[in-house]
DNA sequence: ATTGACCTTAGAGTTAACTCTAAGCTTATA
DNA sequence: TATAAGCTTAGAGTTAACTCTAAGGTCAAT
């Protein structure tokens, strides 16, 4: 049984957090003791840590919600459920991803076009693509 | 002179969205009617445009202060400012880049990992690879 | 018995960039 | 002149996931 420091040491989030995602029915600690402190089990702390890398790994508190419920009863949730969580979080990665590249290659060509130099800006080639509008995202 | 429905719809932004950018000074319209209607010169339109640009390639509105303010007084400004300003963007893009890489990476080989059929998720190879913690992004 | 470190709760604050609401003028049209 | 569309403001609400604060109880060690 571990006091919640001793679960944020060895998980890395604070206890604050560990509180938070029990007020919002992530986990809890199966325990109390009788002044009211929590008291995590290893299977507390190993639902913690499923929470943690799913977190690592893209998905939102509400996709863990989801998660964990599979989780705590798989018999009754089919490999799809959970084939469907994680590739709707991979279409929302990839969509968020296209959308850095392309800020990544304006930026980049930006950097390209300009000498960076202490000349004044007036003939900034920065401002003035800038300032011709009409950016690669400009969707019209 | 135009009204704010004017502009947003020349710029394809909503007219609260001009109105805060007015609040937090980085547009406004140059004349007021009588009865208060604001009326955006041209100039002040191609400044909205500006910002819409400047906004779509991934400048935070913050940024974007900073460019309006040498964009007013090229002169007293260098290249090197606006080179400096471009660069720390690239940066925060790439680092959010390399994130999303590997939760992407990491997704899809969650995917491929499991059948992601009908039958029970009980060894659901996806469950168990969140399960086995230490994720790729677990810095320690 | 008194520190000081740790725990509890409810609830407020943070961040960015909107987005919306309410209450009330103004303007154009019928 | 009445109605509807559009404008004004201040200020509240939204989103996600924390992060922090205040006020107070608990525990181990001196």
């Amino acid at each position: 049984m571990l006091k919640i420091s001793e679960v944020s040491q060895k998980t890395g989030l604070s206890a604050h957090t560990l509180r938070y995602y029990e007020k919002h029915g992530l986990v809890s600690a199966s325990n109390r003791s009788e002044a009211g402190y929590r008291f995590y089990t290893e299977l507390d702390v190993r639902r913690v840590q499923f929470v943690k890398t799913a977190r690592n790994t893209g998905f939102s508190l509400d996709d863990i919600q989801q998660l964990l419920s599979i989780r705590v009863d798989k018999q009754s949730h089919s490999c799809q459920e959970v084939t469907d969580i994680t590739e709707k979080k991979l279409f929302q990665v990839n969509a968020k991803l296209a959308e850095l590249q392309s800020m990544q290659q304006t930026l980049e060509l930006l950097l390209e076009s300009c000498c960076g130099g202490p000349e004044n800006a007036t003939h900034c080639s920065i401002m003035e693509a800038l300032d011709a509008g009409r950016s690669k995202e400009d969707k019209n």
